[in-house]
DNA sequence: TGATAATATGTCGAATATGACATATATTGC
DNA sequence: GCAATATATGTCATATTCGACATATTATCA
């Protein structure tokens, strides 16, 4: 793992304590955590591609603007469950989420 | 339904209160689900295949035996957080995983 | 058969995720 | 510029999910 991306999950909220510790995040952890970042991004693409706001998306959702946005800054307080209601309500097509993945898997080659 | 609740509807992008758009609501609370249940799925008969019981697939989350029964189970009361870990820790690619995702949205490009 | 391991189910206090709210900061259109 | 709109951030009480435990049920096999 990269300190660049070691430094974005930190800011996101990711950090588990020490930085020694964070790393020791295991593979998995990790890419549970790099697949929920690659759907929030899906979330946040989709939505402004549908010219949608974040309140209009919240409603959708029936939850609250800064939610919404917590969803899509990649927010340690967000559950995978919340990112997939989400990506439902906003429309998001196999196709988009397949692109996303694909992008940040080049991202992390 | 009341006016109000429908006027804040139309203005978040539904364009209509008809039954017809709130079934998308329920559709995709029930793509949520079948997402859920085909991961679950997977665990079971991936944990099976490798010949481990819920207790060693329990040690490898940090979590108890009658929590793994309810993740194969499909209970209500498990996230999907905690389904993809389980899902990783009986040697799930994360390629795997993604192709879940992305396979079980539907929506028309 | 009966012993033993595996799995299922219910419960509960603790931990975590939640929507809502206040408010700060961009961003857009005039 | 300056309103109006959109987005970001922090907090908090409530709701949901958690691991753990007790215990019931089922499966395996000598």
């Amino acid at each position: 793992m990269t300190p660049e991306k070691l430094k974005r999950l930190r800011a996101a909220g990711w950090h588990a304590g020490t930085p020694k510790e964070f790393l020791k995040m295991s593979d998995a952890e990790a890419a549970l955590v790099e697949i929920k970042l690659a759907l929030t991004e899906t979330v946040r693409q989709t939505r402004i591609k549908r010219k949608l706001s974040q309140s209009d998306l919240a409603l959708r959702i029936k939850s609250s603007q800064s939610r919404v946005a917590k969803i899509e800054a990649g927010d340690a307080s967000v559950s995978l469950d919340l990112i997939v209601r989400a990506l439902f309500a906003v429309g998001a097509t196999r196709q988009e989420v397949q692109n996303t993945f694909a992008s940040k898997m080049l991202a992390a080659a």
